[in-house]
DNA sequence: CTCCTCATGTAAGGGGTTACATGATTGG
DNA sequence: CCAATCATGTAACCCCTTACATGAGGAG
Protein backbone atom coordinates (compact mmCIF):
# COMPACT_ATOMS: atom_id res chain seq x y z
CA UNK A 1 0.00 0.00 0.00
CA UNK A 2 2.84 2.73 0.30
CA UNK A 3 4.33 2.30 -2.67
CA UNK A 4 1.26 3.62 -4.86
CA UNK A 5 1.69 6.36 -2.47
CA UNK A 6 5.43 7.35 -2.89
CA UNK A 7 4.15 7.23 -6.62
CA UNK A 8 1.23 9.50 -6.57
CA UNK A 9 3.68 11.84 -4.11
CA UNK A 10 6.28 11.47 -6.98
CA UNK A 11 3.70 12.09 -9.86
CA UNK A 12 1.75 14.95 -8.04
CA UNK A 13 5.14 17.29 -8.11
CA UNK A 14 5.91 16.30 -11.81
CA UNK A 15 4.43 13.88 -14.36
CA UNK A 16 6.50 10.99 -15.81
CA UNK A 17 7.10 7.69 -17.34
CA UNK A 18 7.96 4.48 -15.21
CA UNK A 19 11.75 4.89 -16.29
CA UNK A 20 11.72 8.13 -15.12
CA UNK A 21 10.35 7.34 -11.77
CA UNK A 22 12.48 4.64 -11.27
CA UNK A 23 15.05 7.16 -11.25
CA UNK A 24 13.32 9.98 -9.31
CA UNK A 25 13.18 7.17 -6.92
CA UNK A 26 17.05 6.25 -6.79
CA UNK A 27 17.63 10.43 -6.52
CA UNK A 28 15.18 11.30 -3.86
CA UNK A 29 12.87 8.95 -1.93
CA UNK A 30 16.25 6.34 -1.63
CA UNK A 31 16.64 7.13 1.73
CA UNK A 32 13.15 5.64 2.86
CA UNK A 33 11.76 3.74 -0.02
CA UNK A 34 13.14 1.96 -3.28
CA UNK A 35 11.71 -0.05 -5.72
CA UNK A 36 12.38 -1.99 -8.84
CA UNK A 37 11.05 -0.99 -12.47
CA UNK A 38 8.85 -3.83 -12.58
CA UNK A 39 6.89 -2.53 -9.48
CA UNK A 40 6.88 1.11 -11.12
CA UNK A 41 5.64 -0.36 -14.37
CA UNK A 42 3.07 -2.70 -12.06
CA UNK A 43 1.81 0.02 -9.75
CA UNK A 44 1.66 2.31 -13.14
CA UNK A 45 -0.99 0.32 -14.98
CA UNK A 46 -2.77 -0.68 -11.42
CA UNK A 47 -2.93 3.35 -10.51
CA UNK A 48 -4.03 3.59 -14.37
CA UNK A 49 -6.85 1.12 -14.42
CA UNK A 50 -8.03 2.53 -10.81
CA UNK A 51 -8.66 5.96 -12.42
CA UNK A 52 -5.98 7.58 -10.30
CA UNK A 53 -3.62 8.28 -13.20
CA UNK A 54 -4.01 9.90 -16.86
CA UNK A 55 -1.06 8.23 -19.45
CA UNK A 56 -0.40 10.27 -22.21
CA UNK A 57 1.87 8.15 -24.64
CA UNK A 58 5.20 10.93 -26.49
CA UNK A 59 6.36 9.44 -29.54
CA UNK A 60 9.61 10.59 -29.90
CA UNK A 61 12.19 9.69 -32.33
CA UNK A 62 15.80 8.19 -31.75
CA UNK A 63 14.58 6.82 -28.62
CA UNK A 64 11.34 4.22 -27.65
CA UNK A 65 8.06 5.97 -27.19
CA UNK A 66 7.26 6.65 -23.44
CA UNK A 67 3.80 7.32 -21.52
CA UNK A 68 4.02 9.84 -19.04
CA UNK A 69 1.86 9.28 -16.65
CA UNK A 70 0.34 12.59 -14.59
CA UNK A 71 -2.54 12.57 -11.38
CA UNK A 72 -6.28 12.34 -11.84
CA UNK A 73 -8.58 14.64 -9.18
CA UNK A 74 -9.40 11.32 -7.99
CA UNK A 75 -5.54 10.70 -7.74
CA UNK A 76 -5.21 14.14 -5.55
CA UNK A 77 -7.84 12.85 -3.30
CA UNK A 78 -6.60 9.65 -2.96
CA UNK A 79 -2.97 11.14 -2.08
CA UNK A 80 -5.19 13.70 0.04
CA UNK A 81 -6.59 11.28 1.96
CA UNK A 82 -3.98 8.88 2.33
CA UNK A 83 -1.63 11.35 3.80
CA UNK A 84 -4.15 12.15 6.89
CA UNK A 85 -4.23 8.53 7.81
CA UNK A 86 -2.23 7.33 10.62
CA UNK A 87 0.25 4.69 10.04
CA UNK A 88 1.78 2.47 12.27
CA UNK A 89 5.56 3.29 13.13
CA UNK A 90 7.83 1.09 11.66
CA UNK A 91 10.42 -1.43 13.48
CA UNK A 92 14.00 -2.35 12.15
CA UNK A 93 14.36 -5.46 10.04
CA UNK A 94 18.02 -6.40 9.06
CA UNK A 95 19.15 -9.47 7.96
CA UNK A 96 22.61 -8.72 9.47
CA UNK A 97 21.47 -8.26 12.58
CA UNK A 98 20.52 -12.07 12.44
CA UNK A 99 23.81 -12.69 11.43
CA UNK A 100 25.55 -10.67 14.20
CA UNK A 101 22.77 -12.42 17.13
CA UNK A 102 24.21 -15.84 15.64
CA UNK A 103 27.62 -14.73 15.86
CA UNK A 104 29.19 -16.79 17.95
CA UNK A 105 29.02 -19.24 14.95
CA UNK A 106 31.51 -17.10 13.06
CA UNK A 107 35.18 -16.24 14.09
CA UNK A 108 36.12 -13.21 15.84
CA UNK A 109 38.08 -12.54 12.50
CA UNK A 110 35.31 -12.90 10.33
CA UNK A 111 32.58 -10.99 12.36
CA UNK A 112 35.55 -8.47 12.43
CA UNK A 113 35.54 -8.70 8.28
CA UNK A 114 31.94 -8.57 8.32
CA UNK A 115 31.25 -5.85 10.23
CA UNK A 116 33.95 -3.83 8.47
CA UNK A 117 32.26 -4.28 4.95
CA UNK A 118 29.01 -3.12 6.49
CA UNK A 119 30.76 -0.13 8.02
CA UNK A 120 32.08 1.15 4.84
CA UNK A 121 28.81 0.73 3.52
CA UNK A 122 26.89 2.79 5.56
CA UNK A 123 29.85 5.34 5.68
CA UNK A 124 29.32 5.92 1.93
CA UNK A 125 25.73 6.11 2.42
CA UNK A 126 26.09 8.72 5.07
CA UNK A 127 28.35 10.49 2.34
CA UNK A 128 25.73 10.83 -0.31
CA UNK A 129 23.16 11.46 2.25
CA UNK A 130 25.20 13.94 3.40
CA UNK A 131 26.08 15.14 -0.32
CA UNK A 132 22.41 15.63 -0.95
CA UNK A 133 22.11 17.57 2.38
CA UNK A 134 24.56 19.83 1.10
CA UNK A 135 23.06 20.92 -2.54
CA UNK A 136 19.93 21.09 -0.77
CA UNK A 137 21.05 24.13 1.63
CA UNK A 138 22.34 25.42 -2.24
CA UNK A 139 18.87 25.83 -3.46
CA UNK A 140 17.27 29.54 -3.06
CA UNK A 141 15.83 30.56 -0.11
CA UNK A 142 12.43 30.35 -0.80
CA UNK A 143 12.58 26.81 -2.01
CA UNK A 144 14.34 25.72 0.79
CA UNK A 145 11.07 27.49 2.80
CA UNK A 146 8.32 25.62 0.34
CA UNK A 147 10.53 22.20 0.51
CA UNK A 148 11.37 21.73 3.93
CA UNK A 149 9.22 19.15 4.93
CA UNK A 150 10.32 17.12 2.05
CA UNK A 151 13.34 17.47 3.06
CA UNK A 152 13.18 16.20 7.07
CA UNK A 153 13.42 12.56 5.89
CA UNK A 154 17.00 12.96 4.83
CA UNK A 155 17.90 14.36 8.10
CA UNK A 156 16.65 11.18 9.62
CA UNK A 157 18.38 8.66 7.24
CA UNK A 158 21.72 10.87 8.07
CA UNK A 159 21.18 10.51 12.21
CA UNK A 160 20.26 6.70 11.43
CA UNK A 161 23.44 6.38 9.23
CA UNK A 162 25.48 7.81 12.32
CA UNK A 163 23.98 5.86 15.08
CA UNK A 164 24.96 2.79 13.24
CA UNK A 165 28.23 4.05 12.23
CA UNK A 166 29.06 4.74 15.75
CA UNK A 167 27.34 1.45 16.96
CA UNK A 168 29.50 -0.99 14.53
CA UNK A 169 32.97 1.43 15.26
CA UNK A 170 32.05 0.50 19.51
CA UNK A 171 31.07 -3.23 18.48
CA UNK A 172 34.76 -3.80 16.31
CA UNK A 173 36.66 -1.82 18.74
CA UNK A 174 35.31 -4.71 21.49
CA UNK A 175 36.04 -7.46 19.03
CA UNK A 176 39.40 -6.03 18.25
CA UNK A 177 39.78 -6.29 22.34
CA UNK A 178 38.72 -10.00 22.30
CA UNK A 179 41.02 -10.83 19.19
CA UNK A 180 44.04 -9.85 21.19
CA UNK A 181 42.81 -11.40 24.22
CA UNK A 182 42.76 -14.73 22.61
CA UNK A 183 45.97 -14.42 20.36
CA UNK A 184 47.97 -13.89 23.96
CA UNK A 185 50.13 -16.14 25.02
CA UNK A 186 49.87 -15.92 28.84
CA UNK A 187 48.86 -12.57 30.47
CA UNK A 188 45.68 -11.65 31.43
CA UNK B 1 15.76 -15.77 3.02
CA UNK B 2 15.69 -14.13 6.39
CA UNK B 3 13.46 -16.01 8.88
CA UNK B 4 14.43 -19.13 8.27
CA UNK B 5 17.77 -18.66 9.83
CA UNK B 6 16.41 -16.60 12.56
CA UNK B 7 14.46 -19.77 13.44
CA UNK B 8 17.12 -22.08 13.11
CA UNK B 9 18.95 -19.65 15.13
CA UNK B 10 16.70 -20.24 18.04
CA UNK B 11 15.85 -23.24 17.78
CA UNK B 12 19.78 -24.23 17.85
CA UNK B 13 19.87 -22.00 21.62
CA UNK B 14 16.85 -24.11 22.46
CA UNK B 15 14.13 -26.47 20.68
CA UNK B 16 10.78 -25.52 20.78
CA UNK B 17 7.20 -25.42 19.21
CA UNK B 18 5.98 -23.12 16.02
CA UNK B 19 3.83 -21.56 19.40
CA UNK B 20 7.12 -21.06 21.76
CA UNK B 21 8.87 -19.92 18.83
CA UNK B 22 6.53 -16.99 18.00
CA UNK B 23 6.67 -15.76 21.90
CA UNK B 24 10.47 -16.02 21.84
CA UNK B 25 10.61 -13.91 18.69
CA UNK B 26 8.53 -11.17 20.90
CA UNK B 27 10.50 -10.99 23.40
CA UNK B 28 14.09 -11.34 22.22
CA UNK B 29 14.41 -10.91 18.76
CA UNK B 30 11.65 -8.65 17.99
CA UNK B 31 14.12 -5.40 17.60
CA UNK B 32 15.40 -6.98 14.67
CA UNK B 33 13.16 -8.72 13.50
CA UNK B 34 9.62 -10.06 13.72
CA UNK B 35 7.10 -12.73 11.64
CA UNK B 36 3.49 -13.86 12.43
CA UNK B 37 2.70 -17.09 13.67
CA UNK B 38 1.54 -18.40 10.04
CA UNK B 39 4.97 -17.59 8.67
CA UNK B 40 6.20 -19.69 11.93
CA UNK B 41 4.35 -22.81 11.10
CA UNK B 42 5.19 -22.69 7.19
CA UNK B 43 8.63 -22.06 7.50
CA UNK B 44 8.75 -25.03 10.57
CA UNK B 45 6.86 -27.15 8.05
CA UNK B 46 9.28 -26.42 4.96
CA UNK B 47 12.56 -26.50 7.27
CA UNK B 48 11.56 -30.07 8.53
CA UNK B 49 10.81 -31.33 5.26
CA UNK B 50 13.98 -30.35 4.04
CA UNK B 51 15.62 -32.06 6.55
CA UNK B 52 16.89 -29.38 8.50
CA UNK B 53 14.69 -30.12 11.74
CA UNK B 54 13.52 -32.93 13.65
CA UNK B 55 10.18 -32.92 14.57
CA UNK B 56 9.23 -34.86 17.87
CA UNK B 57 5.46 -34.49 18.91
CA UNK B 58 4.85 -34.39 22.43
CA UNK B 59 1.44 -35.52 23.67
CA UNK B 60 -0.10 -32.98 26.87
CA UNK B 61 -3.07 -33.18 28.96
CA UNK B 62 -5.00 -30.28 29.94
CA UNK B 63 -3.46 -28.46 26.59
CA UNK B 64 -3.54 -29.08 22.74
CA UNK B 65 -0.23 -31.61 21.85
CA UNK B 66 2.32 -29.58 20.63
CA UNK B 67 5.51 -30.21 17.84
CA UNK B 68 8.93 -29.70 19.36
CA UNK B 69 11.53 -28.53 16.53
CA UNK B 70 15.12 -29.05 17.11
CA UNK B 71 18.08 -28.40 14.60
CA UNK B 72 19.48 -31.70 12.54
CA UNK B 73 22.97 -32.13 11.44
CA UNK B 74 22.25 -30.37 8.17
CA UNK B 75 20.21 -27.19 9.74
CA UNK B 76 23.77 -27.20 12.03
CA UNK B 77 25.70 -27.02 8.96
CA UNK B 78 22.90 -24.70 7.01
CA UNK B 79 22.63 -22.31 9.66
CA UNK B 80 27.15 -22.11 10.04
CA UNK B 81 27.35 -22.11 6.19
CA UNK B 82 24.55 -18.79 6.11
CA UNK B 83 26.18 -17.15 9.02
CA UNK B 84 29.50 -16.80 7.22
CA UNK B 85 27.55 -15.01 3.79
CA UNK B 86 28.15 -11.67 3.38
CA UNK B 87 24.69 -10.13 3.29
CA UNK B 88 23.44 -6.55 1.62
CA UNK B 89 23.57 -3.87 3.78
CA UNK B 90 19.75 -2.73 4.79
CA UNK B 91 18.02 0.35 4.11
CA UNK B 92 15.76 2.83 6.34
CA UNK B 93 11.56 1.74 4.48
CA UNK B 94 9.35 3.57 6.73
CA UNK B 95 5.53 4.12 5.46
CA UNK B 96 5.31 6.95 7.85
CA UNK B 97 8.81 9.07 5.85
CA UNK B 98 6.40 8.77 2.66
CA UNK B 99 3.72 10.69 4.33
CA UNK B 100 6.32 13.50 5.65
CA UNK B 101 7.49 13.61 2.34
CA UNK B 102 4.05 14.72 1.02
CA UNK B 103 3.59 16.73 3.79
CA UNK B 104 2.57 19.83 2.51
CA UNK B 105 -0.87 17.81 1.74
CA UNK B 106 -1.56 18.37 5.44
CA UNK B 107 -2.30 21.61 7.81
CA UNK B 108 0.69 21.85 10.23
CA UNK B 109 -1.72 20.73 13.74
CA UNK B 110 -2.12 17.60 11.88
CA UNK B 111 1.28 16.30 10.51
CA UNK B 112 2.00 17.87 14.15
CA UNK B 113 -0.60 15.70 16.00
CA UNK B 114 0.69 12.36 14.26
CA UNK B 115 4.55 13.17 14.44
CA UNK B 116 3.92 13.07 18.40
CA UNK B 117 1.74 9.97 17.81
CA UNK B 118 4.63 8.53 16.29
CA UNK B 119 7.31 9.62 18.69
CA UNK B 120 4.95 8.07 21.46
CA UNK B 121 5.08 4.75 19.78
CA UNK B 122 9.11 5.24 19.99
CA UNK B 123 9.32 6.48 23.10
CA UNK B 124 7.51 3.15 25.05
CA UNK B 125 9.62 0.77 22.38
CA UNK B 126 12.70 2.86 23.81
CA UNK B 127 11.68 2.21 27.29
CA UNK B 128 11.23 -1.46 26.30
CA UNK B 129 14.19 -1.91 24.99
CA UNK B 130 16.25 -0.72 28.07
CA UNK B 131 14.49 -2.59 30.19
CA UNK B 132 15.62 -5.38 27.79
CA UNK B 133 18.82 -4.35 28.19
CA UNK B 134 18.88 -3.48 31.77
CA UNK B 135 17.95 -7.37 32.40
CA UNK B 136 20.99 -8.46 30.12
CA UNK B 137 23.41 -6.49 32.80
CA UNK B 138 21.43 -8.14 35.93
CA UNK B 139 22.47 -11.52 34.19
CA UNK B 140 25.76 -13.53 35.85
CA UNK B 141 28.90 -12.24 34.40
CA UNK B 142 29.52 -15.51 32.77
CA UNK B 143 26.56 -15.46 30.86
CA UNK B 144 26.72 -11.84 29.89
CA UNK B 145 30.58 -12.48 28.42
CA UNK B 146 28.97 -15.74 26.28
CA UNK B 147 25.97 -13.94 25.04
CA UNK B 148 27.28 -10.62 24.62
CA UNK B 149 27.64 -10.53 20.62
CA UNK B 150 23.88 -11.64 20.30
CA UNK B 151 23.31 -9.10 22.88
CA UNK B 152 24.56 -5.85 20.52
CA UNK B 153 21.79 -5.90 18.26
CA UNK B 154 19.24 -4.61 21.25
CA UNK B 155 22.06 -1.58 21.33
CA UNK B 156 21.89 -0.69 18.05
CA UNK B 157 17.69 -0.74 18.43
CA UNK B 158 17.84 1.36 21.58
CA UNK B 159 20.86 4.22 19.26
CA UNK B 160 18.44 4.29 16.67
CA UNK B 161 15.64 4.94 18.60
CA UNK B 162 17.16 7.55 20.23
CA UNK B 163 18.17 8.93 17.01
CA UNK B 164 14.64 8.70 15.90
CA UNK B 165 13.27 10.45 18.95
CA UNK B 166 15.54 13.50 18.63
CA UNK B 167 14.49 14.07 14.85
CA UNK B 168 11.12 14.13 15.58
CA UNK B 169 11.40 16.33 18.47
CA UNK B 170 13.48 18.66 16.44
CA UNK B 171 10.73 18.53 13.76
CA UNK B 172 8.07 19.15 16.05
CA UNK B 173 9.37 22.20 17.58
CA UNK B 174 9.92 23.48 14.15
CA UNK B 175 6.37 22.60 13.18
CA UNK B 176 5.39 24.67 16.75
CA UNK B 177 7.35 27.77 15.24
CA UNK B 178 5.38 27.13 11.62
CA UNK B 179 2.04 27.40 13.29
CA UNK B 180 3.10 30.23 15.67
CA UNK B 181 4.10 32.44 12.68
CA UNK B 182 1.06 31.31 10.85
CA UNK B 183 -1.56 31.75 13.22
CA UNK B 184 0.38 35.44 14.15
CA UNK B 185 -1.98 38.87 13.29
CA UNK B 186 1.23 40.84 12.41
CA UNK B 187 4.33 40.84 13.75
CA UNK B 188 6.80 39.05 11.91
C1' DC C 1 -20.97 -16.92 30.14
C1' DT C 2 -17.16 -14.85 28.24
C1' DC C 3 -12.64 -14.01 27.44
C1' DC C 4 -7.70 -15.44 27.56
C1' DT C 5 -4.04 -18.84 26.88
C1' DC C 6 -2.35 -22.83 24.56
C1' DA C 7 -1.71 -24.95 20.01
C1' DT C 8 -2.20 -25.77 15.15
C1' DG C 9 -3.57 -24.94 10.81
C1' DT C 10 -6.00 -23.29 5.62
C1' DA C 11 -6.88 -19.79 2.07
C1' DA C 12 -6.67 -15.61 -0.41
C1' DG C 13 -4.42 -11.72 -1.80
C1' DG C 14 -0.86 -8.23 -1.99
C1' DG C 15 4.03 -6.90 -2.28
C1' DG C 16 8.73 -7.72 -3.75
C1' DT C 17 12.66 -10.15 -6.18
C1' DT C 18 14.85 -12.26 -10.08
C1' DA C 19 15.11 -13.74 -14.57
C1' DC C 20 13.93 -13.29 -19.25
C1' DA C 21 12.73 -10.50 -23.45
C1' DT C 22 13.03 -6.69 -26.99
C1' DG C 23 15.24 -3.05 -29.63
C1' DA C 24 17.24 1.52 -31.13
C1' DT C 25 21.11 4.85 -30.06
C1' DT C 26 25.46 6.50 -28.19
C1' DG C 27 30.35 6.08 -26.56
C1' DG C 28 34.66 3.79 -25.98
C1' DC D 1 32.65 -5.13 -31.05
C1' DC D 2 30.90 -4.35 -26.44
C1' DA D 3 28.69 -1.93 -23.06
C1' DA D 4 25.56 1.42 -21.41
C1' DT D 5 21.34 4.30 -21.70
C1' DC D 6 16.54 4.79 -22.86
C1' DA D 7 12.05 2.50 -22.53
C1' DT D 8 8.66 -1.07 -21.70
C1' DG D 9 7.05 -5.26 -20.55
C1' DT D 10 5.93 -10.92 -19.08
C1' DA D 11 6.41 -14.84 -15.89
C1' DA D 12 7.55 -17.33 -11.92
C1' DC D 13 8.36 -17.45 -7.40
C1' DC D 14 8.75 -16.23 -2.63
C1' DC D 15 7.47 -13.61 1.39
C1' DC D 16 4.15 -11.36 4.27
C1' DT D 17 -0.45 -9.97 5.92
C1' DT D 18 -5.16 -10.75 7.08
C1' DA D 19 -8.99 -13.35 7.79
C1' DC D 20 -11.05 -17.58 8.95
C1' DA D 21 -11.22 -22.09 11.56
C1' DT D 22 -10.96 -25.43 15.51
C1' DG D 23 -11.00 -26.89 20.27
C1' DA D 24 -9.71 -27.74 25.19
C1' DG D 25 -8.93 -25.61 29.83
C1' DG D 26 -8.72 -21.87 33.32
C1' DA D 27 -9.93 -17.11 35.28
C1' DG D 28 -13.26 -13.75 36.36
Amino acid sequence: MSLRFAVLSLLDIEPGSGYDLKRRFERSVNHFWSASHQQMYRELHKLHSEGLLDCAEELQDGRPDKKVYSLTAAGRTALEAWAAKPAAAQKIRDPFLIQVFAGHHLPPAQMHAELQRHLNEHRATLATYEAQNARFYQRPPEQQQKLWISHQPLLLGIETEKAWIGWAEQLLARLDAEMAEGGETSAG
